[in-house]
DNA sequence: TTTCATAAAATTATAGATAATTTATGATTC
DNA sequence: GAATCATAAATTATCTATAATTTTATGAAA
């Protein structure tokens, strides 16, 4: 009873919108009125506002005074910033995480490798990829850095359901294991370079448009 | 007239209040009151509200459900961690941005150095200090990168006016002009190696407190 | 005194209502 | 038929009011 009232009305709407955002249910450039979300979550405008705000600050909303907010659009030069930025910070935290990685951490983190590997949808994929990250970068024990972490996070799974939202192929994730082999041998720097380029690399698909013609659309797929 | 209707008052109060609590007019762990803020303001505590969450997005301020919201606190393993970031970050700017320097540019960034150089109180030196970085960071036109960095900048200069909120000696910033240096030869490497290090320099200084000990403070210098 | 329970005050969080602004609609003119 | 302007509808931003919660103050019992 008490874990329910916790959060504030402001919070779970904003979580909620972030998901839908994150998955692609809201598209890029959808406008969130106010008085619907209300509506929907059954509360006023007050905590709805505060949720948009919230949003906003995680890079997932975008607000014009007086004229409301939208879901963010993104574009390829988008997708290759926060890769970039990504790759910077997540590379920072595994450098400071790395001296406190007990065995059984790395086998959990492995265990998220092997369920990302059999995922049969995006989805399952994405959720078992972050675990697999946060796993490894949490004992780094550096907050705001964990939290820039987490919202990148979110942004690069945008683009990814976005490109792969129905359809996904297995694949065998080589990069998590070779981190987790150089992070068993104590060698800190070469399991960061192997991060670092893991999560810049950008995976391209052709994708058939509406009227027939392909085009190539891009995610960060680490 | 058209410019003062451009914002809102949330904004208009956090930009106010970020301000207060950057300079250290707020205390950290200062508890902000909304119906305090929003009668000083000639508002009402909505946009009061959303005020506080931005500035808890931007790490200045903590909320508690139904506990308020106190200025955040903070200690050395946030600067040293606020310190590390910052590094990270402005490197990948600054490497993106070097090809797009020109020679007025680093110019404007030699007149901020210089201006920094001169300040005779902490305030307009982080001002100068300030408009330098922008200055060499901005060009590598990636939006989210540079909105991630000023908000460290802010945590940084909370650090530095916390430490030397009085009394502050003029100094000359070799760091800065070894970064031009090496920009306007071209080679960018090194000017990203010196501005790494030069954002992690944290600098220490004997204080004395109230009962007549002294003890050490912290601040980011750069 | 100290501790605990209770009551009062202060404060937060939400709801409902109002004013101001933007967007949509349709008539009028060129 | 396209463009422009005026009007209406929708929507946002804000304010006032109410309910719920927490903190502080008060006083009785150990």
């Amino acid at each position: 009873m008490t874990a329910a009232n916790e959060d504030t009305i402001a919070n779970r709407i904003s979580r909620i919108l972030a998901d839908r955002i994150v998955t692609g249910q809201l598209e890029p450039g959808a406008k969130l009125r106010q008085d619907h979300v209300a509506e929907e979550f059954g509360a006023s405008h007050v905590p709805v506002r505060e949720a948009f705000r919230k949003l906003e600050a995680q890079g997932l909303a975008v607000s014009e005074p007086r004229r409301g907010v939208r879901v963010a659009s993104f574009d390829l030069a988008e997708v290759r910033e926060v890769a970039l930025m990504r790759a910077e910070l997540e590379g920072l935290a595994l450098r400071h995480a790395a001296p406190h990685l007990t065995s059984s951490i790395l086998d959990e983190a492995e265990q998220a490798t092997v369920a990302g590997d059999n995922s049969r949808d995006v989805r399952s994929w994405e959720e078992a990829n972050r675990r697999f990250h946060r796993l490894i970068l949490t004992p780094c024990a550096m907050p705001r850095l964990l939290a820039a972490i987490d919202d990148l996070h979110a942004v690069s799974a945008r683009f990814l359901f976005s490109a792969w939202r129905s359809e996904w192929e297995v694949r065998t994730d080589h990069d998590h294991r070779a981190i987790l082999g150089f992070l068993r041998q104590g060698n800190i720097e070469n399991a960061v370079a192997v991060l670092e380029r893991h999560v810049q690399w950008i995976g391209q698909k052709p994708v058939k448009s509406p009227t027939g013609s392909t085009r190539d659309v891009f995610a960060i797929v680490g």
